[in-house]
This record gives C-alpha cells, structure tokens and sequence, in this order.
DNA sequence: CAGTGGTCTAGACCACGGG
DNA sequence: CCGTGGTCTAGACCACTGT
C-alpha cells in the first residue's frame, strides 16, 4: 500500500530517502538521542549538504518505524544547535554551511577543554585567605569566610598568554596543585560531582600595569583583554568567581551565537 | 513584604498548588507557550521563589486540564532558558536566583535593542563601494562586488562610545541614513524579512591608533575593545559583517551563558 | 519501596506557505 | 489547493532518586 509512489525527484529530491540508519532498541541511548547522532554526522561528512530538504516528518518516521513525535524531538535537537532550519510548508533543511562546528560557547570552554592539553599551566598561588568584599558578594559568602585563591599562569608555545586568579569557596574542594596543573579547574570539580549550571561574564580591556605586564612578559601600556565571571552550579550556589587577563596580542574570544526567535 | 512563617519553606509542599493558571484555548497563542508565560512571570515576580519545587508533571496537567505532554513543552522551555533545573527522582525547582534576567547573549542585542533607544547614532558613511578581498571572503562575495560600508558613532551622554563600521552585500537592502540613526540596523533587517540565524564573533583589545583615538575622543594608546562579527541569516547568506571598537574605559560586554549538558 | 522525570506511541486537528 | 511543520491528546513503560 505504497500509497507515496515514487516521490517526483524535483529539484530538491529529500537526500535522505536514500540513507539507513541504524536505531538500537536496546540501547540505553534514547532512539531520538540515536537518530540526532546520526543526522548529525551524516551532515557533518557531507553526505546531508547545505539546502538538502530532509523530507516531511510523517514519511520519515514510518520508514524508521518510529512515532513522529520521536522523530520531532530528534530534528528539533539539531534546530537548537543550529544545523537544521524548519518552515512550515516548505520542510526541514540542512543550514547553509557556516555553522558547522558550534566552537561551544565562548571561553568557559576552552578553559575547560584547554586545561591540561595544549597549554601549560603553572599555578602560582593556591592557598585559603579570608574573603574580602568584592569576594565575598560574588562568591554570596559573608566578608571574611575562607575562600581559596588560586592564581595561574597558562601558557603556549613557551609564551605565557593569560593570568589567572580564582576564588572558590573553601569547603568546596581539595585543589591539590599537582592535579591542577595537569586536569584543570572546571574537571576537577565535575570528578567532585559539581555540575556547572551558567555563569555571568564580562568582558573588557585596559591598559597593562608595570606589574601585570612582568608577569605577562608585555610592555607596560600593552592592551590586556580582561574577563570577570562567575559561575553557579545547578543549585544556584557561586562556585567560582575568577578574574582573568589575556595578552591581547596573543588572544581573544572567539564564539558563534545563535539568535533564538 | 509579607513573609510566610518560617524562611524556609518545606520541600514537599509545592507552592504551584494553590496557583491559578488562565489559559485560553482561543488563542492564537500555543497553551504550552502561555504556560511557560505565566510560569515565568511567576518566578520573576517572586511567586515561585528559588528552590521551590514544581509538583509533579501529572499532577499538574490533571490540574489545568492540559495533556503531560504540553506541560513537558512548557517546562522544557523554562529549563532551556536556565530558570528551571529538572531532577529524575526529585522534581522540578525554580533555579537558586542569579539567573533572572537572561540579557539575552552577549552584544548581538545591546547592538539590536540599544539602537534608536538611549543612545545616540550618528551615521558617518554610507555609501556603495567595491568590496575588498577581506570583506568579500567574509560576506562569501567575489572581490569587487559592490557592498554598503557603513560607519557609525554611537555616542550614550553626549560621549561618544563607540565606532561601527559595517560591511552589507549591496543587493540586500536599501539603508536610508536618518532611518539607520532612528531605528538600528537590525531592526531594519527585519522589516525587510532578513530573520537573523547566527553570527561568529571575535573580541578582542588593541591599543587606540591616533585616528582611533581622535574619533572616540580618547587619548591615543587608549585601551579598545574589538569586535569581529559576520552574521548569518537562515538560509546561510551573510547579511553582515563588522568592525567595531568600542572604548574600554566605557564600556564592556556582558552577558551569561548556560551550560548544556 | 514509591515517586519523579525520561522516553515513546499512534493517532488528531490547525496554521501557514507555495503553486 | 495540497503539503508542510506546529500543536495537542491520552495513554504506556522505563530509569533514576530518595527513604
């Protein structure tokens, strides 16, 4: 009961009909999950090109022999991170290039990703001090409860690049420096079971001081990139505050944002 | 303020109950989006305070009258936006405060929403011209083909903050220059139904050359900040790209940004 | 153990865009 | 007009969390 016949190849013939996917019932990993992994990838390699047309919803989910809304869920994670775009009475198509690899979001990442791989680390101040007030109310601590300052210096290429001063509250976390310099912040507290939530950041500039310039290997005067943030877990407590510098010579944020309708 | 007893309210008493929820199915107006309104209203006028639980998604679609289903859309949203964590297990709770006003993302929007409302614009430049090799590969044009360049000072208090110069493929639309000073370059974008999908961003410092410094009304060696940005509409075409410096001593970026899982 | 969210199904009608 | 995505329903079972 092929009632579709064979759909009319037109100009913009769905690629997709042509494609398998393998959906595992038995796996822990949910079919849509399954399914957006594969779409996914299938644009990644080019086999979905920029503009393709991924076919109307209904076909495609009895041809997986899944239930449309399932089918949904699978192409709207795609929509959210940006690959697809959908219009009514048109369909489903893949976004014109450009997009690709997401870089995620800005730097909370590639402090992330970045500590203890390419870069070094060197930490040059971890120990407990009293909270001052600027601390304090970030971090929503009373003045003067034990915090941990954490200063580091990260570096490429044998060049140092960025200075790095955290705070975090103290009954928070061990930070042994060892495991610092080799794992890196945000890793070590999700192996301690925190799980960030968001974090506000500002961005801003200013001329290098004597003193920062030494420590940065800059002439005084040179334009330093400065980032402030602070980060809360998903209970809403501040796990971080931090103040970072960047040689702006050597670095600057590069991010993708999506324009949400 | 009228306070309720103890501070802490009890876990297991979910505030939602004795909440009333005015949905109208006449609407043009998605029930899952009127939800996710009011709950959102809710939670920012202090209604649902932070920690609060939400009650159980049964019982709350039985409660209003709604399928599981459209309620999970509604949270879902909320979740997407940072104002609702989700725990199997446990429930659904109003995020611990700090999220509140989302900012939307970063400049992007100060950029759309600032325009032709505090502050000043004054258009410089706005003429049509052959693009560049480095303007074409950033618009995805052939060298020469001809582009609006558009230079702007955005000025908040009678002090300039701001220099925009952007670059627009000429056949996109027309930029009548008492219009851009009134309404914004976006906004205009929009009326013509350029709907904005994406953008790549880079930020950046610099030390102000004399003519910088001369036009932003510092002094030259000024600390600046710099902004890349190409941006992307949702059939892949870049609508723009732009160069803007921004005076650090003035201004900043400021955004925040949730953590996906 | 009981309760929660996470996933999935098989239908339905509506609103919009294009020919 | 037809086909598309957008919304909605009323169930179901599973996986995880806490007691």
């Amino acid at each position: 009961m092929v009632k579709t016949g064979g759909p009319t190849r037109a100009a913009s013939a769905p690629v997709l009909d042509s494609m398998d996917f393998a959906l595992d019932r038995g796996s822990p990993v949910p079919l849509y999950y399954q399914l957006a992994q594969q779409l996914e990838s299938a644009i990644e390699h080019g086999v979905l090109a920029p503009g393709n047309l991924l076919g109307n919803e209904i076909d495609l989910s009895t041809r997986l022999g899944l239930s449309r809304p399932t089918v949904r869920q699978a192409i709207q994670s795609l929509v959210d991170k940006g690959l697809l775009v959908r219009r009514r009475g048109v369909g489903t198509q893949v976004v014109h290039s450009q997009v690709k690899r997401p870089l995620e979001l800005s730097s909370l990442y590639d402090d992330l990703e970045a500590a203890g791989q390419g870069p070094t680390t060197r930490v040059v101040r971890n120990e407990r001090v009293a909270a001052g007030a600027d601390v304090a109310a970030a971090l929503g601590l009373a003045e003067g409860a034990e915090v941990v300052v954490l200063e580091r210096l990260r570096s490429t290429h044998g060049q140092p690049m960025a200075y790095l001063c955290n705070y975090l509250p103290a009954a928070l976390l061990e930070l042994d420096t060892a495991r610092l310099e080799a794992t890196g912040l945000y890793r070590m507290m999700r192996t301690v079971g925190i799980t960030l939530h968001s974090a506000r950041q500002t961005v801003g500039a200013r001329c290098a001081a004597p003193e920062e310039a030494a420590r940065l290997d800059e002439r005084p005067g040179a334009a330093l990139l400065t980032m402030e943030r602070t980060a809360y877990d998903d209970t809403g407590r501040a796990v971080e505050f931090g103040t970072h510098i960047y040689r702006a010579s050597r670095y600057a944020f590069d991010f993708q944002l999506l324009v949400r309708p």
